[in-house]
DNA sequence: GACCTGCTGCGGAATG
């Protein structure tokens, strides 16, 4: 699906407008290439890209030739006019793609006489040196490396980039609603103020969503403006299948418990969890992926522990070598980059993975995709899927493999509607049939990676007035939904928690714990991160586990694949040294939830209330979801929201996070005891006819605020430097991210008319 | 019932 079909004659070249436009050595190497044609993106992205006067996006379902796109007419632009300093700056969120990027560019760069230098935290500091010392051609950086030139090259920076001629961002789609993506907007922002002139910003981003934020992303205020260039869709053919399990009690492993029984050895019982679903699932992984490449994806890195560890085994048992690799985010980059390097290869490879393979390196050619559990969003399904077929006339093949429970007395309402085999089913259909996509969330204040950049403005300057942060950061930079009156409150709070301070002619400098935040190289990242204790063997890092996560002397874990005893624990350095050992057990690794769009919520309620069966489930899924269809009519769910369950009631609203979160805490707010359980709100000791009650009050009032109902929220402080807001600025900051008050008000008014 | 991303300058020791 990345290629266009390699269709004309060599000759078409000739007849392409665009070609004609490019520089004579663009050209030339462009011929070099021997590609039969520019794609269908390449060829339109020459003019306006050339044109050197507007902002220009281009999208398209995969990576493959958007960077050629862009940088053909933009190396084509350098050899005319190469001006003062850095060319063009490419802002990438990965190393591994700025490194995969200046393989690329450096190609031609080298045949153009351009420099092309890559900077991230790995590019070693005498190259960067250099670079700052006779500043030339493309640079390839990440958002923190910028970051880190405005903290600490403050006053280069305007001569390092006052020719520049484009501003280019690779991925942006990946950047769209985060702390990340607020920090490269700002950034952004900061050099043209510094340079004092506005530059033409190039977007590369996959087709996911509305197009339209993406634009408004690109360049805020002025998206109307941004020149959209997006690829034909090629219609790739798409095979999903739905396989449904039912979770029973755990059984023995019976070959596990004959080792068990020849090893005598008691830390062995902690091999005793595997659920006959698992094992099914794991045994037709193992069955139908081996002997190909294919990636797994699965929701947690501990389940992704625990699945490579089955698979390995299994290997082991049958007495074949073993072609299941783990890979997640705390794994070290040589564990990792074994897996990656074992996908390129061309012997088979399955690699068991979190989100960590959505994006980034060049998985060449995978089979197909195993989804293991309920995916949470259409994006990531989306991104997932686009990694197999990817050689023209393949399909994109994705088996999605579910697990129920047995429903019994015992078996909670809400699981024995089967939801997460009726979200995959709701995400396949809006995925598939609707071809939607969630957009991301634009609205958030961001008040923790403000203070990162009104840290990083005085540091950039050594003292700013707050007129200029304000006019900088606020009124025509990234930040603007913050008013005036919020900055100066919020300026006053930074002064108080001594991250700033005033001169006596009113310049804004550093106060002292400011100083201590900046001068630390952890400044550079507008994201939080946990404490981790590094697992080593041997002198070799393996990865890392959350400090909370108890490690002690003799214990069995499974990590990297591989199972490992703890040898000792060095609490000050946060090392735990491991060898390898028989027994294991999968380690918790932490972390926070996601969200659940509304729309995925309301096409799980009409699956529930249709009686179509959709083709792509296998038997057991079409059990499974009968019965939960089955389920859901016998609670009288079709013409109800509220259900009595004992003494609890449960309320189901058929909508995503953001609203059932408001809900939740308007209950709270009316002195319920309620507890968030999957699909359904739980509230503890009433009854469907009180809980209306307090519903109609609450909808006769007029619509809550959400900053008097953040007021509930005990831990609002979410983001990195959060714990320097007030307690009001936490609960706008904490509102805006988290609640949705009129929607919930709306919901809440529909289900009381019921 | 979840996920991922990223990071500088310096001082001191070892090496050519």
């Amino acid at each position: 699906m990345t290629t266009s079909p390699p269709s004309s004659s060599s000759g078409e070249q000739q007849t392409s407008s665009g070609f004609h436009q490019l520089h004579p050595g663009v050209q030339k190497w462009i011929w070099q290439q021997k590609w039969p044609a520019l794609r269908d993106i390449q060829e339109r992205a020459i003019l306006p890209i050339l044109a050197g006067d507007r902002d220009v996006l281009i999208s398209a379902a995969t990576a493959g030739g958007k960077t050629e796109a862009a940088f053909l007419p933009i190396f084509s632009r350098l050899m005319e006019e190469p001006g003062m300093g850095i060319g063009t700056l490419c802002i990438s969120p990965l190393k591994a793609l700025i490194n995969d990027q200046f393989r690329r560019l450096s190609e031609i760069g080298e045949q153009l006489e351009i420099k092309v230098t890559p900077w991230h935290g790995d590019i070693d500091a005498g190259r960067k040196r250099r670079l700052l010392k006779q500043p030339s051609g493309v640079l390839l950086i990440t958002p923190e490396s910028l970051e880190a030139l405005f903290v600490r090259h403050g006053s280069e920076i305007a001569g390092f980039f006052q020719g520049l001629n484009y501003l280019v961002v690779d991925e942006l789609h990946a950047f769209i609603g985060s702390e990340r993506g607020k920090q490269l907007q700002s950034l952004m922002h900061r050099v043209e103020q510094v340079i004092r002139r506005r530059v033409p910003r190039i977007g590369l981003s996959a087709t996911l969503g509305d197009m339209e934020l993406a634009a408004e992303f690109l360049r805020t205020g002025k998206a109307v403006q941004v020149e959209q260039i997006e690829s034909e869709d090629e219609g790739q053919e798409i095979q999903i299948q739905v396989k449904g399990y039912r979770k029973t009690v755990p059984v023995l492993d019976r070959a596990l418990n004959l080792n068990k029984a020849l090893n005598l050895n008691q830390d062995e019982t902690e091999d005793l969890g595997d659920s006959q679903d698992e094992m099914d699932i794991t045994a037709h992984l193992f069955r139908v992926l081996r002997g190909e490449t294919n990636l797994i994806f699965i929701n947690s890195r501990s389940a992704v522990e625990a699945y490579t560890d089955r698979l390995c085994r299994l290997s082991d048992q049958q007495r074949v070598p073993n072609e299941f690799f783990p890979h997640h985010g705390s794994l070290s980059k040589e564990i990792r980059e074994e897996a990656e390097q074992a996908l390129k290869s061309d012997k088979p490879t399955n690699v068991i993975c979190t989100t960590t393979l959505e994006m980034g390196i060049d998985v060449g050619s995978v089979k197909s995709i195993a989804q293991v559990g309920p995916p949470f969003s259409v994006s990531s399904t989306r991104q997932r899927l686009g990694r197999s077929g990817r050689k023209a006339g393949d399909p994109a093949i994705i088996r999605f493999y579910i697990s129920e429970p047995d429903v019994t007395s015992t078996t909670l309402i809400q699981d024995a509607l089967h939801p997460a085999l009726v979200q995959t089913i709701a995400i396949v259909n809006l995925m598939v049939f609707e071809r939607w996509c969630e957009p991301p969330i634009v609205t958030k204040l961001h008040l923790s990676t403000l203070i990162q950049q009104v840290l990083s403005l005085i540091a950039q300057y050594g003292g700013v007035n707050a007129l200029q942060l304000y006019q900088v950061l606020c009124q025509t930079g990234a930040f603007q939904q913050i008013t005036q009156e919020m900055f100066i409150q919020f300026l006053r709070q930074l002064g108080a928690k001594d991250l700033i301070q005033q001169t006596h002619d009113g310049l804004l400098i550093l106060g002292l714990k400011g100083e201590r935040l900046v001068n630390h190289y952890s400044f550079y990242t507008a994201f939080q991160t946990p404490e981790e204790y590094r697992i080593v063997t041997q002198g070799k890092t393996l990865g890392t586990l959350p400090i909370d996560f108890p490690l002690i002397e003799g214990l069995f874990l499974i990590f990297a694949g591989r199972r490992w005893m703890v040898l000792s624990v060095d609490a000050e350095h946060k090392v735990v040294d491991v060898a390898r050992a028989s027994a294991g057990r999968v380690p918790k690794f932490g972390g926070g939830g996601g969200a659940i769009h509304d729309r995925i919520r309301q096409e799980m309620y009409q699956i529930y209330r249709s009686e179509k069966v959709p083709v792509f489930l296998d038997r057991t899924a079409v059990d499974l979801l009968q019965e939960g269809r089955e389920n859901f009519y016998r609670f009288g769910l079709d013409n109800r929201y509220l259900l009595q369950d004992g003494k609890k009631t449960l309320l189901f609203c058929w909508m995503g996070s953001q609203v059932i979160n408001t809900i939740y805490l308007l209950l709270r707010t009316q002195g319920l005891q309620v507890e968030l359980n999957g699909i359904a709100i739980v509230v503890h000791d009433t009854t469907p006819e009180r809980l209306m009650k307090k519903l109609e009050a609450i909808v006769d009032m007029e619509p809550v605020d959400a900053i008097s109902l953040a007021e509930v929220v005990e831990d609002k402080a979410i983001g990195k430097h959060d714990l320097f807001l007030n307690e009001e600025l936490l609960g706008w900051n904490y509102a805006a991210s988290h609640l949705a008050p009129s929607k919930a008000w709306e919901t809440l008014q529909v289900l009381v008319k019921q």
